[in-house]
RNA sequence: GGCGACAUAGCCAAGUGGUAAGGCCGAGGUCUGCAAAACCUCUAUCCCCGGUCCGAUUCCGGGUGUCGCCUCCA
């Protein structure tokens, strides 16, 4: 299939055609998060938006990399710890299980690595004082390490900034030991009741920034296709990691090719941030909503775009989700029925002949959508137009207003397959119904039990005893639908 | 103060130089004991003012509004 793929690199602010670095591989890293708090719904976006992308870029058939840290080191870590009596250690592992527990939920795929900063020192260090072997750092006296924005003449080229209109601006109390304030630190003398590592420059630990340029250039080497993550890391998180990466390595278009950004997540339009305090942990809402809902909401925006979260609109995305699901259950009914073999082919035309051809359509134009900077939105869109052509013709075949011939008995799996493929780049329907198959059938008896003694109660026309099992039954979560194909149940 | 993004129907949200996907809600209809699901029909000239163009919602300029970054933050 030929196709082009565009993306929108924030480095260029444009959207451009994507060329890996290795043809048929593509290296991605994407910042992950400082386990001081379980993950907040916006700090889930990347991930989920990540984990699309790379599902992406595996179903077109290229060997994906994907890296994503943790940044365990960190004063708001050890600032939790002292204020919990604990240990750094405790705090960020505690935090990483509960990162795990939510992406899980969500069903964002496992990294292929995820580097601790605890565990890079080796590489940190030797980074920073590859920066003063060059002469881009710079030592106090107490053993901080500084970078030097002034070295770099391409500092601000990511975030669009000039060294001397930031000055302008900065509210904060410049520390005058610095040679510029803009310098960030590279590496931080210990302070007593810190965590700390022996370095060149006393004992100490990372600052910000320094640990991504480390453990992406670990794993992925000195250029690699993609580096991510929410907006706000573009200055001066990503800003200081170009500088100290490209400064190192003394080579300008080293380090990541593309970067993108997320838009952010706000409540009654205001940035969610846990500094703010106005968030919501994933944790909160899968007690509410299931994680597939969680994760179709996120994605029914395109990534860039601003996403605002709200009760309502998750609310919405359930309802929006579950016309999916009742393609989905339809289409994947109406299969199994022919393979079951229990139906009688035809050899002559049937009335549905064009759903074969509109789905390859509609599958052709799924992927257009992702091949613009990953369309999510408009993606799913596509998934819309098909299951309205599935919901016709299952109505049709079910309702028995069609026959089909063996020919088209091979097609329909295809159209099922299609559908299947769309939903696996989204991340949705993966998970087998624990109802199904699971149970060893208990359920399934028990449900046959009750829906033929509802049935007697139909057929006696006792429309209160028949309307109060329908009703008991939706309160224990399970729904009875009466269809012209006989009753279906489903349990929430 | 510097830099940037966005402004599309009741709500959410794509998109295009030639009068605008999809979803939710609502109205009517088909089906149905009722309900549900599903299907059909209906609901926008794209913030305002200029400019370019045969033609702009889409390009340029100005204005207004909202938000973000410049400080930890996905």
């Amino acid at each position: 299939m030929i196709y082009l793929l565009k993306v929108y690199n924030t480095m260029t602010r444009t959207k451009e055609e994507f060329k890996p670095v290795k043809e048929g591989e593509v290296s991605i890293y994407c910042c992950g998060v400082t386990p001081y708090n379980p993950p907040h719904i916006g700090n889930a976006r990347p991930f989920v938006t990540w984990d699309v992308i790379r599902r992406y870029f595996a179903k077109r058939g290229y060997k994906v990399k994907y890296i994503q840290n943790f940044t365990d080191v960190d004063d708001k870590i050890i600032a939790a710890a002292n204020r919990e009596f604990s240990t750094w250690k405790e705090i960020s592992e505690r935090n990483i299980k509960s990162y795990f527990y939510s992406m899980d939920a969500l069903n964002v795929r496992h990294a292929d690595f995820y580097p601790k900063v605890s565990e890079t020192m080796p590489e940190i260090i030797s980074m920073i004082q590859k920066l003063v072997d060059k002469g881009f750092a710079y030592k106090l006296d107490n053993g901080d390490v500084y970078f030097s924005v002034e070295k770099d003449n391409e500092y601000g080229k990511l975030s669009g900034r000039k060294l001397d209109d930031m000055q302008a601006g900065a509210r904060i109390e410049v520390d005058d030991r610095k040679n510029h304030p803009m310098d960030f630190a590279l590496w931080k003398a210990a302070k007593s009741g810190e965590p700390s590592w022996e370095s060149p420059w006393g004992a100490g630990r990372p600052g910000w920034h320094i640990e991504c340029s480390a453990m992406s250039l670990k794993f992925l080497g000195e250029k690699f296709d993609f580096h991510g993550g929410g907006s706000d890391l573009i200055f001066p998180h990503h800003e200081n990691e170009i500088a100290q990466s490209q400064c190192s390595i003394g080579d300008s278009h080293s380090f990541a090719q593309y970067w993108l950004h997320n838009g952010f997540i706000t409540i009654d339009n205001e940035k969610m941030s846990k500094s703010a305090g106005n968030f919501f942990t994933v944790e909160d809402i899968l007690k509410k909503y299931p994680g597939e809902v969680i994760r179709f909401f996120l994605l029914q925006t395109h990534y860039r775009s601003p996403l605002n979260f709200s009760e309502d609109a998750i609310k919405e995305a359930q309802t929006s989700l579950q016309r999916l699901k009742n393609s989905h259950d339809a289409i994947n009914s109406v299969v199994s029925k022919i393979a079951s073999d229990k139906i009688e082919f035809s050899s002559g035309e049937n009335s549905s002949e064009n759903i074969f051809a509109k789905s390859e359509e509609i599958l052709k134009s799924f992927y257009v959508a992702m091949d613009d900077d990953f369309n999510t939105a408009l993606a799913i869109g596509k998934m819309f137009d098909l299951a309205r052509e599935i919901n016709i013709y299952c109505n049709d075949f079910m309702g028995g207003k069609i026959s089909i011939t063996t020919d088209d008995s091979q097609k329909i799996v295809r159209v099922k397959e299609i559908f299947a493929e769309m939903s696996e780049i989204i991340g949705i329907f993966e998970r087998e119904e624990k109802s199904a198959a699971g149970n060893s059938g208990l359920v399934e008896k028990l449900m046959n039990v009750i829906i033929s003694i509802r049935a007697d109660a139909r057929a006696a026309k006792n429309w209160t005893v028949a309307d109060k099992i329908r009703d008991e039954l939706k309160k224990a979560g399970v729904t009875l639908e009466d269809t012209p194909q006989g009753v279906k149940w489903s349990i929430k």
